[in-house]
DNA sequence: GAATATATGGAGTCATGACTTCGGATGTCA
DNA sequence: TGACATCCGAAGTCATGACTCCATATATTC
């Protein structure tokens, strides 16, 4: 990723330039979902179109490098919690803060609601490994006594993806989000 | 409605050609959303593209007049659940019924999304009406016990837009669906 | 600091989809 | 059944946004 296909190492204009793209790329997909404009993401990063085009040959190909760094550090965040003393905590902190981040990120809830089930593509295989160290979380924190036990991974991520999508809605602030969460605690609760 | 601006009555093909359009709108925005094409609905409903054009005068008018019409059909349906004796059981069949519904109806579901908390416009007033109609029927389910009293309409009305998108998600199927709404059921039990 | 491969940006092209125009067809009413 | 307003579909126009070309500029190497 760091070199061309010749070998020779990227120039540090250009590796500069894809860095920059790719944090303007997120932001902007970010508030505007997936359909928001490639020439907006240029304009913001202050490059010509060309250059983006030049670092990710189509713009699905920059939707695709955004998503997969999102769900990589979402998910290292997740594998992070599964050492944590407290796994009910670990479940629910993390689920609250996808959910937080998911409220600021449309493309993000998008792209997990459109993803979820696919198997072709970096971002669906970046989604799949999300899924898979949520679903560590939650066996820990079910084998903790802190979620009940009949639930299980299809749901609760679907739950999950759910609250993700509302909390992105405009009026939904941060005390419903808190509010609408609680309940959805609640139900995970062991019975 | 059935009359045109100048008092003479519409023609009965005009208005057999309106019916069948909208029909065939609410199939296709049903399963690709907004961004499905209007020229995909004008083939679908057999007429020309500009006989579409000239009974809805653009294509946000036409969205508008399908996603009126569905709410009104669900508002209409919420408030005949208001006389029935169950109060609590009225609640939780017009949840079900309402995901289940916008589970095959992806633009139901966007719109109950970007909607929610707009003022302009029929279809923001309808959905609005559709809101207070439920809000209603949680109220009712309050005082007869059902749900517990400290959820307020913001949060249930997120999780009833929430669950319904979840549920258009192409590996969420009826199992998957009714688990996701036990666990949030459960949550919206009483305490 | 000169040579050269690499990178850049702005002016294109091209496809898509919303919307319009107009000659011809059809329902309506006397 | 004839006159006519209304309605129709096919072939347009136009704007938008993804993607390309090429002359110029800059990093890198010796």
């Amino acid at each position: 990723m760091s070199t061309s296909a010749s070998g020779r190492p990227q120039r540090v204009d250009a590796r500069h330039n894809r860095g920059r793209i790719l944090d303007v790329a997120e932001e902007v997909f970010g508030k505007g979902g997936r359909s928001a404009s490639t020439e907006e993401v240029a304009r913001l990063a202050e490059v010509g179109i060309a250059t983006v085009f030049r670092h990710f040959p189509t713009k699905a190909a920059l939707v695709e490098a955004v998503l997969v760094r999102r769900f990589d550090r979402l998910r290292e965040h997740a594998e992070g919690l599964l050492g944590s003393a407290d796994a009910g905590a670990a479940f629910f902190d993390f689920f609250s803060h996808l959910v937080a981040d998911a409220a600021t990120k449309i493309a993000i809830g998008e792209a997990l609601h459109d993803l979820t089930g696919d198997t072709d593509g970096d971002a669906a295989t970046a989604s799949l490994g999300l899924r898979r160290a949520f679903g560590a979380l939650l066996r820990r924190a079910q084998e903790a006594g802190a979620v009940r036990d009949d639930a299980e991974l299809p749901e609760v991520y679907a739950l999950l993806v759910a609250t993700s999508r509302a909390a992105s809605q405009p009026h939904v602030d941060a005390e419903v989000r808190a509010r609408m969460l609680a309940i959805v605690f609640d139900g995970l609760a062991p019975r």
